[in-house]
DNA sequence: ACCTGAACACCGTTCAAGT
DNA sequence: ACCTGAACACCGTTCAAGT
């Protein structure tokens, strides 16, 4: 299953050595199949055939393992990024498919979201990131301050994801019998709910498109900036 | 210290009774004072002068509890933005000032943002919340189609919130000699630092000033929503 | 230098028992 | 109906000790 998992047979001998690399990988992989939840210094250690006490000579606490678990999925997308250099377009353009591609990372790596929102301390690899999208402002034409601006108006949008916060991934809309009942507290959203079953009878199953929705609210704050950009 | 604190003395007879409000309350309570790490079901036991397992005939588990909480956030929130009912100005100034008066109240409980986050059930409280921005969304003539959307493209911003990456809030700019040493590395963002400075020498005691870039980060989404209201 | 065992101070939660 | 005590299965982390 996690192929980092190589640990030592019970009777061998000699297991692999640890190192911060091999610790941060495992604890990736572990949330990636388990969940963060999932993410105990107890069970990272069994993972990697050690005990949880080796674990603190390679990380100094569990902070630090979130910490350095940010910064590799920066890397991961530092290196997504990088990988077919982004020419041609505009510097919105550009932006776009850059984002758009640092969100593929993080589709890879659900729980990656909520870690890097919990981190106080600035990952080196996801600075490189703002660094560089700062340069497609900068090439752009944007002034420091605008460029300023804008990187606190992108926020995690930057980075490829958002906050959905009414709608639990993936679920399905109300029933028509259930939204007649909540007609009478929540009236504009059970109308808003009965246009869009009606327009789109397709849309029962599971009704918001979170890519689509992403690249809605991104385009939304992009060319709100581009627009900003000729005039301060 | 803590008003809910109410417990009974040593020796005394009766104690106040429990009940799920009450619990609720001391909730926040304890979230405000000692933050949100510390709001565990033994500590919050103690602050009510009860027991652990006392609570659990009150909420069912944790995760309850924290429902319970966001949903009591979510009454405070309707309550300041139904206060003084908000009248005149388009639809854009009253989405503006809801969405303002909303900030207010999770400013007032700073560990509130995560915690709407992490729940997954849909709190009556906060669907009554959403529910009001819709009606102003359609007064302001909406489609149903382009108020989804737009519901999305605001995330948490609708509440109040975004998240903000890169600034550990409050802090201050990095000194001269700090810039100099990360210029090698990240070329724009220490331009841009800068350039900043250089404009504003003031800024440099925390140049990251959180309101007002909330408040450019809204207005860029609302004024573009705007634009697309008269096309879809 | 690298890893471990035993131990500590916490968690959330169950279950049977008290009033 | 409401509250509790003892107990369980977990946490992260320390410290002194092993190789």
């Amino acid at each position: 299953m996690i192929d980092v998992t190589t640990q030592a047979s019970p009777g061998s001998e000699s297991r692999i050595r640890l190192s911060r690399e091999r610790v941060l990988r495992a604890a990736v992989a572990v949330a990636d199949e388990r969940g963060i939840e999932s993410l105990t210094m107890r069970r990272l250690a069994e993972v990697l055939g050690a005990e949880a006490m080796s674990l603190y000579y390679h990380v100094s606490n569990k902070d630090d393992l979130l910490d350095g678990v940010v910064d590799l999925v920066g890397r991961e997308i530092n290196e997504a990024v990088a990988d077919p250099p982004v020419t041609g377009g505009g510097w919105k353009d550009i932006a776009r498919r850059r984002i758009l591609t640092a969100r593929e990372v993080l589709l890879r790596h659900r729980w990656a979201p909520a870690v890097f929102e919990s981190r106080t301390a600035a990952s080196p690899e996801v600075l490189r990131y703002l660094d560089g999208l700062l340069g497609i402002m900068r090439g752009g034409g944007f002034s420091s301050d605008l460029a300023h601006h804008a990187m606190h108006a992108l926020g995690s949008r930057a980075f490829g994801f958002t906050q959905e916060l009414f709608t639990p991934a993936g679920a399905a809309p109300p029933s028509p019998d259930a939204l007649d009942h909540m007609a009478a507290q929540l009236p504009n959203l059970v109308a808003m709910l009965r246009d869009i079953s009606h327009d789109d009878p397709d849309s029962t199953l599971g009704w918001c498109d979170d890519q689509a929705e992403f690249e809605f609210g991104l385009d939304l704050v992009l060319d709100g900036l581009d627009r900003l950009r000729g005039t301060r």
